[in-house]
This record gives C-alpha cells, sequence and structure tokens, in this order.
RNA sequence: GCCGACAUAGCUCAGUUGGCUAGAGCAGCUGAUUUGUAAUCAGCAGGCCCGGGGUUCAAAUCCUCGUGUCGGCACCA
C-alpha cells in the first residue's frame, strides 16, 4: 500500500502539498486510522459535489467538512433532491470514481478565486471568511473547488461510502441565514469497517426507545394530545415507580425532606427570580381573574417558598428538600423527539439551602450520590463545568467566586473535568454529568448547579453564630434530569431487556395446561408479597407459543411450570440469555427474586 | 421555528397512470385442541384511508391550509 498523505508536525498534508513545497514526514497509509480517514472523508465529500454538479449542473457549495461521524456538504440547487435521489447520487460517485481522476491542487489568489467562482454567491461567502491573500483548488476531472484540503492523490480510492442523510443547514449555521441542503455520508478504508458501521446504525434502530416504548407498551403519544405530552402506560408506570420508590429511599437516606410546590405561580415572582426575563419565551402563562400565573419551568421558586415558610439557623443548614417536580417547557416542534425531549417532564428535582463554608462537601456529596446510580446503571460518565452564559443574572465577581468553588471542589477530590465555556444557567455556573451508553453514545443527564444569584433575588437568610443575617447558597441539582429522558436512555442502553430490579415485571409464569393454572396463581400471590409483579401466559395457546410470547415482551425470568413443578413444589426457570433451563424450589425461587430485587440501593 | 419526507385496522405494512365492495400478517374475539420450553387448526370481527377546504362525473390517490410523526438544522436551565 502506498502513502496517501504525510504527517508533518502534527498536521496531515496531503501529496499534492508536500510535493509542492518539499516536505517531508511519516507516510499516512490508506487505513482505518483517524488521519487516513479524514483525508478519505474530505475528498468522498468532494466525489459527492461533484456527482451532485454533474446531475445538478445549477447546485452551488458552501462547505464540506468531515465530522464525527463521517462528512457532509452543504449546498444550494433548484431542484428538489429527496431521500430517494441519494441512491443516484451515489451511482455517480462510483462512476466518477472508476474512471480514477487524479486530484490537483493548485494555488491562485483570492481575486482569481473570486472571479472564477463568479456564479457560485455561496463560494464568495466561503472567500468572505478566508484571510489569507492565496487560496488552494483542488480539481478532479472537470470539477474543481475551493478547499484548503487535504485530499486524496486520487478519487478511485474511494471504494467503501454510503450517503446516509439529507436534511436542511442553515447558511453558516445561524437561523436568520438561508436555509441549504445538506447531504451526509460516511466512508470507510475497508469494506468491513464500513459493514460494523452499518450494523452499529441498525443495532441502535434496533433499541430505538420510541420503537420499544411501543411494543413493550411503557408510554405513547398522541395526535388529539399535543405534541410533547407523553403517556404513561401501565408497564412504563410499574418501571417508572420502581426506579421513584428506590430514588424515594436514596434521597431519605441522604437527609433530603420531600416537599411540593404547585404547578403555577403568579407572574411576579418569576420577575423576581428572573425567569420572566430570560426564560419567559420557554414558559406557558394563563390568568386567573385579572392576575397573569406562569407555569413552573423548574421548582427552585416552590423550594425557595418552602425555606421562606420558617426562619432558620446556621445550625440546621445543610437543608435539603426535593420534589419529582413535573415542570412545563416550550420546546420548538422540531427540538421533540420520543422521550428525550418533551414539553411535559418529570425532573427529580433537589435543592440544598447551605452556608458557604459547606458548598464544598455539598458538591462533593452529589458527586458521590451522581456515582452511587451511574454506576449501578453500568454507565460510565464524565464531568463538565460549564461557565457564564451571554444572558445571565448576576455580578462578575459572583461567577467568579461561584466557578472557582466548584473547580475547587472538583480539583481538591482529584474529580477530572472539562470545561464548557458559556454554557452555564443563567443564575450560576454548573457541572453536567454526561454518561455514556452500552453502545458509546453520550447523553447530559444529571446537572449540579450553584446558585448565589437566587438566594440575592428573594432576600433569603438564616441566623448566623452572632445572630446576625446571612444569605445562604443554594445548589440546584438533578440526578437523573428527567424520569422520561433517563427511562429512553435506560430502554435504549438495555435495548429493552431491563434487570430485575427496574423491569415492568419481574417474572413471566406459565402453565404448561389448563390445571396448572392455580399453581401458577399461588406463585403470583407470593411474588406480590415479595414486591414482585408477575403476569401468567394461560392464554388457549400451545405451549411454545405461550413461551414466545413471554420472551418477546423481555421479561427478566420466565418459569414453567407443569405436574412436576406441582408435585416437587419447584418451579421450571428459563434464563433470559442462555435459553436454558434449571429447576429451583419454590423458596429458592422466591428468595432468588427477592435478591434481585433488593440487590440494588443507590 | 426552518429545510425535506411521511400519515391506510390496536401494531407492522400492501393498495398501479384518480375508477367497482380498501387488502395482508400479527394482536383481538369464538370454537376445537390441554399441550413440557420461541408461532396448533378453523371461523369471526375490526377502517371518517390524520382533520378542514378545494379540483373532478369520480379522490386513500391531485391541490391547499392545519395537526402529528420522522431525518437534520437551529434551540436546549
Amino acid at each position: 500500500m502506498s502513502a496517501i498523505a504525510i504527517k508533518y508536525n502534527d498536521d496531515i498534508v496531503d501529496l499534492q502539498t508536500a510535493q509542492e513545497l518539499g516536505l517531508k514526514g511519516e507516510e499516512i497509509e490508506l487505513d482505518n486510522s483517524k488521519e487516513a480517514l479524514e483525508v478519505l472523508r474530505h475528498s468522498t465529500a468532494h466525489l459527492m459535489a461533484q456527482a451532485i454538479k454533474s446531475l445538478y449542473p445549477d447546485a452551488e457549495f458552501y462547505v464540506g467538512p468531515t465530522v464525527n461521524e463521517g462528512f457532509y456538504y452543504d449546498f444550494k440547487t433548484s431542484a428538489e433532491i429527496g431521500q430517494g435521489d441519494l441512491k443516484k447520487i451515489e451511482k455517480q460517485m462510483l462512476s466518477f470514481a472508476k474512471k480514477k481522476y487524479p486530484i490537483e491542487r493548485y494555488v491562485i489568489s483570492k481575486d482569481e478565486a473570486r472571479e472564477k467562482f463568479k456564479d457560485d454567491h455561496l463560494k464568495q461567502a466561503v472567500l468572505d471568511m478566508i484571510p489569507d491573500e492565496d487560496v488552494s483548488i483542488y480539481k478532479q476531472g472537470e470539477f474543481e473547488d475551493l478547499c484548503r484540503g487535504p485530499h486524496l492523490p486520487n478519487i478511485g480510492l474511494i471504494r467503501y461510502f454510503k450517503l446516509t442523510k439529507i436534511s436542511g443547514a442553515y447558511l453558516g449555521g445561524d437561523s436568520k441565514n438561508e436555509m441549504l441542503t445538506r447531504i451526509y455520508g460516511i466512508a470507510f478504508a475497508t469494506k468491513d469497517a464500513l459493514k460494523s458501521y452499518m450494523d452499529m446504525m441498525a443495532e441502535a434502530e434496533k433499541r430505538d426507545h420510541r420503537k420499544l416504548g411501543n411494543e413493550m407498551k411503557l408510554f405513547t403519544f398522541r395526535e388529539e394530545v399535543g405534541a410533547g405530552f407523553p403517556i404513561w402506560l401501565p408497564a412504563g408506570g410499574r418501571l417508572r415507580a420502581r426506579l421513584e420508590s428506590l430514588l424515594f429511599k436514596a434521597h431519605r437516606k441522604r437527609g433530603y425532606e420531600p416537599v411540593r410546590g404547585p404547578e403555577m405561580l403568579r407572574s411576579d415572582l418569576w420577575k423576581t427570580s428572573g425567569h420572566y426575563q430570560n426564560y419567559g419565551e420557554n414558559m406557558y402563562f394563563t390568568h386567573i381573574d385579572e392576575l397573569e400565573f406562569g407555569v413552573k419551568p423548574m421548582n427552585c421558586v416552590g423550594h425557595i417558598k418552602v425555606y421562606e415558610d420558617e426562619l432558620h439557623s446556621y445550625r440546621d443548614l445543610p437543608i435539603k428538600y426535593f420534589e419529582y417536580g413535573v415542570v412545563h417547557r416550550h420546546e420548538l416542534t422540531g427540538a421533540l423527539h420520543g422521550l428525550f425531549r418533551v414539553r411535559e417532564f418529570t425532573q427529580d428535582d433537589a435543592h440544598i439551602f447551605c452556608r458557604a463554608d459547606q458548598i464544598e462537601e455539598q458538591i462533593i456529596e452529589v458527586v458521590d450520590f451522581v456515582d452511587k446510580i451511574m454506576s449501578t446503571f453500568e454507565f460510565d460518565y464524565k464531568m463538565m463545568i460549564s461557565t457564564r452564559p451571554d444572558k445571565a443574572v448576576g455580578s462578575d465577581e459572583v461567577w467568579e467566586i461561584s466557578t472557582n468553588a466548584l473547580k475547587s471542589a472538583m480539583d481538591k477530590h482529584q474529580l477530572a473535568y472539562e470545561i464548557d465555556e458559556g454554557g452555564g444557567a443563567f443564575y450560576g455556573p454548573k457541572i453536567d454529568i454526561k454518561i455514556t451508553d452500552a453502545i458509546g453514545r453520550e447523553w447530559q443527564c444529571g446537572t449540579i448547579q450553584l446558585d448565589f444569584n437566587l438566594p440575592e433575588r428573594f432576600k433569603l437568610e438564616y441566623n448566623g453564630e452572632e445572630n446576625d443575617k446571612i444569605q445562604p447558597v443554594m445548589i440546584h441539582r438533578a440526578i437523573l434530569g428527567s424520569f422520561e429522558r433517563f427511562i429512553g436512555i435506560l430502554t435504549e442502553h438495555y435495548a429493552g431487556e431491563f434487570p430485575m430490579f427496574i423491569a415492568p415485571t419481574q417474572v413471566a409464569i406459565v402453565p404448561v395446561a389448563e390445571s396448572h393454572k392455580e399453581y401458577a396463581k399461588e406463585l403470583s400471590d407470593k411474588l406480590i408479597d415479595i414486591n414482585a409483579d408477575s403476569e401468567i401466559y394461560a392464554k388457549n395457546d400451545s405451549l411454545n407459543k405461550r413461551i414466545r410470547t413471554a420472551e418477546k415482551t423481555r421479561v427478566p425470568m420466565i418459569v414453567v411450570v407443569g405436574d412436576e413443578e406441582i408435585a416437587n413444589k419447584t418451579v421450571a426457570v428459563r434464563d433470559r440469555r442462555t435459553r436454558e433451563q434449571y429447576n429451583l424450589s419454590q423458596e429458592e425461587f422466591l428468595k432468588l427474586i427477592q435478591t434481585k430485587i433488593n440487590e440494588v440501593n443507590f
């Protein structure tokens, strides 16, 4: 195999450029390494542009970069292009690739480039963004494109690719600008790599919580109910209830008090908190008589009112309130996505009111709490500290102090984190927890936010040692984020095969024949006593059929009972994963279920 | 919100260029069968073809306005 580019001072330089400038460096071959794929995919984007230009001669091109998942090219044409046209474009790409055009590079001045692409207003926009005097042009066959490179030496090297998606995208990523057409694609150096990528995509599709939620009867959405308002079905209700009760215990153990604020509060309060000004466009408002009310998009104001209900001493702090708080937010229609983005959801929300000297220990305590839960569900996670956003309340000084408090708490305990500049909430900086699921996708769930602003705005206080009035610090935190989103993630993480302790149904009982139904019922009652849900498959179907039906529900355990089991007071257990069978006495069986349900404590 | 696609039975989907009574599988119901570890057989029932308006002798099919869904973009406390 020969080189396709070289590595020069950590940059990837293509052969065309290396030759022109006489550069030498470590050779990059065409394999599935990060560097090689970068070059390959960039060239594949150009090949796609070449195909598009030949099929749609009026096409104008903006930019065509590589991204994490392949590449894309943004362009504009008067023709309407749909999903169905991707095959046609792929075919054209292959026929160009077969011609094995070399990719040539030359440099011209920006003015010459402006003249060359004078009919292409998108290329003019690209030229506007380039500060350099000279620009490089890459040419393959008749097709020429303004580009920085790097590229393959020849388009004949492009063989294993696939165009995956077509969509709209704003010019420059700004919703005020015109909308272009964007086509996404993926390319690899080998056939096997492309195949395993496609397999992984198929696996993700199989796990899609919207599909599984429908199949497993966890939740549903209905047009007549409204977009973004989930309906929880019995199986989903059972799963959610298990999660809620485990988490309730975990909060009590850590000194949190359950409280509850009203669903809507007078707008004056939202003005005091700053939500009215900073978050109003995402809130729902209504009137009661002459007064305006805002439906809560967050639970903090309610918890502040709980705090204000009595005087607090420095001895009482920290005070921790928690609530499974139902919130409503006006998400844009295009943002809605299954349970991941909805307009009504329930947060596992809590607010900690503490003294300034308690911030660090409280942050660390929450981080531990997060760790306990995420490791129970076998999620890897990382933490990110988000700093002051453009739209924010409070002085720079307060922001600085609170941001540093978060960083130093993490530093002192040697916890790793990344920084997200400008990603904070409008009232304070935060630590976000990003989890990685079973097939490597990242999700943002929990958040820990430090807030000096709301206590100031609501003039919160406690009595200090000198009987002076001191302002407490507020820590907002959610660990799952929302039950909706988290259950959606869990569904995809486990591919619907929930572990015993949260599964909607713990056991499926399959009696061999009519005469064994009574024994099945007896088992089912005993299971209820140990807080396990079961379902009896006694329909007038063959035994095989009923086992198949039970398997398809993804229940963690199936037991079959017949004459033998009744005689010996046993059950025949069928393991979900191995499909193997073994016998357990009734006591052993019940003990096993009980252990599996109770072994988990957050 | 923006670009594009889509919406037919509880679910998954057929339904030709506008043309007869809109079909299938699964699920459901009834009956026969009483089963030992992934689909027993037979029968029945099930539809405002997403909603409103229009074109046409005739609309599930064409046009239009909504609603919802999907893929992205933008948004995301």
